[in-house]
Order: structure tokens, then sequence, then C-alpha cells
DNA sequence: CTGAAAGCGCTTACAG
DNA sequence: CTGAAAGCGCTTACAG
């Protein structure tokens, strides 16, 4: 069933139809009433590839996730963008990458002629070249925690280095005495991670002080809790988590050997992940990123670009909040 | 930039750009090593709305999730369903509803013309009629945990009256005394919800005895937590509730007033929701719902549907698995 | 193995 | 206000 099906049930030309289907003034109401009537008697759906390759605009943006369907966080952070979108009169829709760091060639195309712009989410296999292929395509482009920079795509994450350098000073200004950290990786292949710490370290350093312990949770929840034993021996009165996720872990673990927090270890965290099931526990001193701010600024940058042809400073870096909770 | 630009870089016809995009056998293999070189160096990504339009299939299923891109539950199964496409050589591409009871006519339309097959998620205002559009345009549509059934439309659900009558028979030949039942909805809006307290009934009115007390939660972790000291208070040694989500709920408010767990009361959850972060806290019991096989089965259908026209009986209704855990 | 041509379902100047 | 016609970028019989 098509246009043309369409055109003949309502005794108009196919012109008229699709003239309905655009909103265009160029239709006598009562004309507009009948192909609407027939329309809906004939449950017809406009094909959108069809309609996006005559030339007209989808008002659709594509998200390619790069992380996880299933992630807390980027989950909020795709509703931010959907209610962003919708506000705009964009519609939204997702696919999620293969992981396996060959880069989202796949997923563009899955996408491509279908969407009038993307948003690349996180850091998980992006490549380069995947961006610069969008980019080259003419097509506007926003990267979200993406450790790619393109000179036509536009880029927005927070700023690790200050929001590490914003930890440390608030520990030292509360009086800890005996640091320990917590990274995300050993192998140091985690990006941000490193920026955290390299601006932990500088604060440190000013203060002339060192990290009294390491530990390390591949931000994951339960490696991060079975390290408690570990923390509480080292003998540690605070610690700072790269990740909210390694946080919330080592909160279970201490609970659980009855350590009170912040009196006996005070814990920081980095990220303010919304764990929704989390509700009800301690609240977590960390530190936050803007989410809202950030989201709202790309996809008002990307319509902007999309619809006007504006072009952004390759990457924008959004500063962190010191949210102060219960546990440092 | 298009097939007709690689064909004039590469000195061949389109139709034979095309053939090698379509990984076709009529090409030499230079000619095609030719083609492909030129693709790649002029970062060439084919329009696959135009693919598609050609009348060629895409290998894509979109699923359109009826509740929240932020739900674990469901992220789950979308995580499920996408292996299982890729398995099968589809790439997904997700959208979310907008929630507000007018159906996903919206969200349909995104997806048409791009995707060969439909799979909605979950029953937040999905409309028959939605589900008749999709079934006239004669594209495969699966129905997962939505409360339609539509000539055409597969539809896979759990036995949620068998699982509440599963769960009623547990307790009572566990021997508890004095059972509670927490509902998911006071108005009964929550379809799942009305069946599986049927089923629970029925197992009760068979053993001749009656629900002690009525708890209502609205599905969610921290109502249900509140309730923590109404249950205690209302004597009940065993708790049934119709969400997981509920019944943790409810666990870490047992767990905050030192409730011994299942000696002073037993819980038992339905849905096994995997929620990682809860992965170190005591182990809910529970009616599970076998994903994997559900997810499973629905996406094999809908790609015999998609490739041989097959057709499936309206509903698939599974049986639910006893999960003993450490909690009843 | 290769290419010219028709067609997929729509939109949008252009002419009236 | 309405319609005939060209064109969006591809695929696929058909002919060679």
């Amino acid at each position: 069933m098509n246009i043309i099906d369409v055109a003949r049930e309502a005794g108009v030309s196919k012109t008229t139809v699709s003239r309905v289907l655009t909103n265009s003034k160029l239709v006598k109401p009562e004309t507009r009433e009948k192909v609407l009537a027939t329309i809906e008697k004939m449950g017809f759906i406009p094909n959108t590839s069809a309609q996006k390759l005559a030339g007209n605009r989808n008002y659709v943006i594509g998200i390619i996730n790069s992380e996880s369907i299933n992630d807390p966080f980027y989950g909020y952070v795709e509703d931010q963008i959907a209610q962003e979108c919708r506000k705009r009169g964009y519609g939204v829709i997702y696919t999620v990458t293969h992981n396996e760091n060959i880069g989202c060639e796949r997923e563009i195309s899955m996408l491509y002629g279908k969407v009038d712009a993307f948003i690349i989410l996180g850091n998980q296999g992006i490549l380069e070249k995947d961006v610069e292929k969008v980019v080259r395509m003419q097509m506007p482009i926003a990267l979200f925690k993406t450790d790619v920079e393109k000179e036509g795509a536009m880029s927005v994450d927070v700023d690790n280095v200050q929001g590490g350098y914003m930890a440390a000073k608030y520990l030292l200004e509360k009086g800890y005495k005996r640091i320990g950290y917590m990274h995300g990786s050993r192998t140091r292949d985690f990006r941000e991670g490193n920026q955290r710490e390299a601006g932990f370290m500088k604060a440190m350093q000013e203060a002339g002080r060192e990290i009294a312990a390491h530990f390390y949770g591949t931000r994951s929840y339960s490696e991060a809790y079975y390290s408690t034993e570990q923390i509480i021996l080292s003998g540690v009165d605070a610690l700072f988590c790269e990740t909210d996720m390694m946080a919330y872990g080592i909160l279970q673990g201490m609970k659980e050997k009855e350590i009170s927090i912040p009196h006996n270890i005070a814990v920081l965290g980095f990220d303010n992940a919304k764990f929704t099931n989390y509700e009800t526990q301690i609240k977590l001193s960390t530190i936050g990123q803007p989410l809202e701010k950030m989201t709202g600024y790309m996809v008002e940058g990307l319509i902007n670009m999309l619809e006007y042809g504006q072009k952004y400073e390759k990457t924008t870096l959004f500063e962190t909040d010191l949210i102060e909770g219960e546990t440092a």
C-alpha cells in the first residue's frame, strides 16, 4: 500500500496526498479532510525511507550507544537526550555497538539515511575514522564522553582533571590524613580514570601529600565490594573511588562489616550516577557531572548544526560539581 | 556521494558497485577488490533507506520499548534480543514510546521502511490498532509481554496465573501460617499483577486458606521499602510480592530493622529481574521467567515469519520456574 | 562477468 | 489550490 493507492481511493493526485502528509498549506481544507479520512481508513503508514530519500528531513536523531543498552548511567543520559529532542520536535532511535573494538561502521549504516544527525555515547571502541565518515557525509554529529576529536564533530565531556583535583582538595580540606585511591583499571586503559587521577595527584602534590594506599576495582560493584577487607586493613581514613559504581560496592561491604561511614572511613565517588535502586541507602558524596546541562547543550548544538549549518568548536568540557552526601 | 560517484571513480557501472555491496557472486574478484578499495578510499556509506526502498532486505529488526529505556528488566531483555538477532545476522535498532497512552504510531513510522520486522516490548499504552497497522503492512511483528492479541502477530508472555499459583503452593508447602500479599497496584490497572493474584488465590482457596494481610507497593522499590514497618506489625510470617523490585525494597527495609530472613519473615518475589547492583546481597527467592528461552523463541519465530512467511499462533505462554534463593 | 533500464515510494519545483 | 514529471540512491531482472 502506498501513496498512489491512497490517492486513487481519495480521488486526488499523489501530489496532493504528499502535501497532506507534509502539512503543506497548498491543500483546500475539505480536500485535506478527505485524504486524512482515507489514510485513517486504509491504515496507511508513509514509508519514511522513501520520504527521507526524496530529500525531506526525517526529524529523527540517531543515537549510537557504545557502552551497553543496559547501563544505568547511559540509560539516564539517553532519557535526557530523548526529552531534549522531543521538546524540539525530533524523535530518537538507538542502536548499540558490538563492543568488539571494530568501531561502529555497521551501526552508522543501520541508521544512515534514516536519521538527520548522530549522537555517539561513550568510548568503547569508537574509531576516529567512523566519526570522519559521518562528517564527510555532511551529517551533524555529536560525541558524548567519547575520546575522539574531529573537526566538524561536536564533542561534550566533563573536565575529569578538574574533577579529580576537586576531589582531592575536598578530602584534604576535610582534614583526612591517610587518603586511599581506588582505580578503575590496573592497566591504565581507562581514559577517564587517568584524567581523574592526574587532577587528583596534582592537588595532592600541591599539598605535599601522598596516596596512602592504592586499590583496583575495574569499575565494577562486586570487585570493589570484595576489596572491603583489604581497604579496612590498609588503615586509610578516606577513600576516593574513580567511579560511583565502585563506591557503592564499598559502601555495601563497609555496612556489612559495620564500619561507620564517614566516621571510620570516608568514601568519595565520581560520576553522580543515578542508581535508583540505591535510593534508600546512605547518600554518597561524589563529584558530579552536570548531565542535564551537558545533554541540553549537546542537543541544542546538534540541532543548530542541522537547521542553521552552525559550527561548533570541537570539544566543550563542563565543570564538575561537588555533591556533598553523607559519606565524606 | 553515492553509488554513481563510486562507479565513476572505480571505472565500472553502478550495477557492479551495487553487486559488490550486496556480495553478489557476479563480480570478478579483481573488479571487486578495485571497487572495495575505492569505497574505502572515498569513505562511502550506502544509503540504507535507498537499499531498503529498492526492495532489498535490511537485516535490521526494530524494537519499540513501551516501558523505559532505563528499565533494568527490559534492558536485559533487549540485550538478549540483540544477541539472538546478531547470531542470525540481523542488527537491531530501538526506540522508546512517549508513554502518554496514545499508542506508538509515531514510533512505528520512525522505524518503518528501515526495519524488516518489529518487536514491541511491554504494555504501556500499546494499542491494538498500532499492531493491526503493522500486520496490514505485511510486516512480521512480535509482542513481548504486551496485552494485545492480534491475528498475524506473534505474542510471547509468561503464564502469570500459573506463576502465582506456584508461588502460593510453595509458601504453603513450606508451612508458613500467616501469608501476606504485596500488590503492585491498588487500582488493578496492573494486568500482570491481576493474573498473578488470580493464580495465587486459586492455590490459597484450594488449601482453604486466606491472605493474612494486604500491602500495596506500586511496583516500586521505595514504596515497598517504606511499608517495612507495617509489614512487621502485621505479624505475617511470609510475604509474596508481585514484583522483585518491591521484594528488594522490603529486603533492604528488613535488613535495617534487623529482621532475620526467612526466619522471621519469608519473602518471595516474581520476575527474576536482573539487578546487577544487588549481586552481593542475599539471594532472593522468586518466581522466574525464562527470559532467554522466551527471547530465543521470539526472535527465531520472527525471523521465520520474515524469511519463510511462516505463521505463528497468536500467543505463547511460557511456564515460570521456581528459583530457590535464600529468602523463603 | 558486466551494464542499461525499470522501479521502489516519496517530495518538490514548475506550470497551470 | 491542484497535478504531471523529475529525481532522491539503490537493486535486480534482462540482455549480452
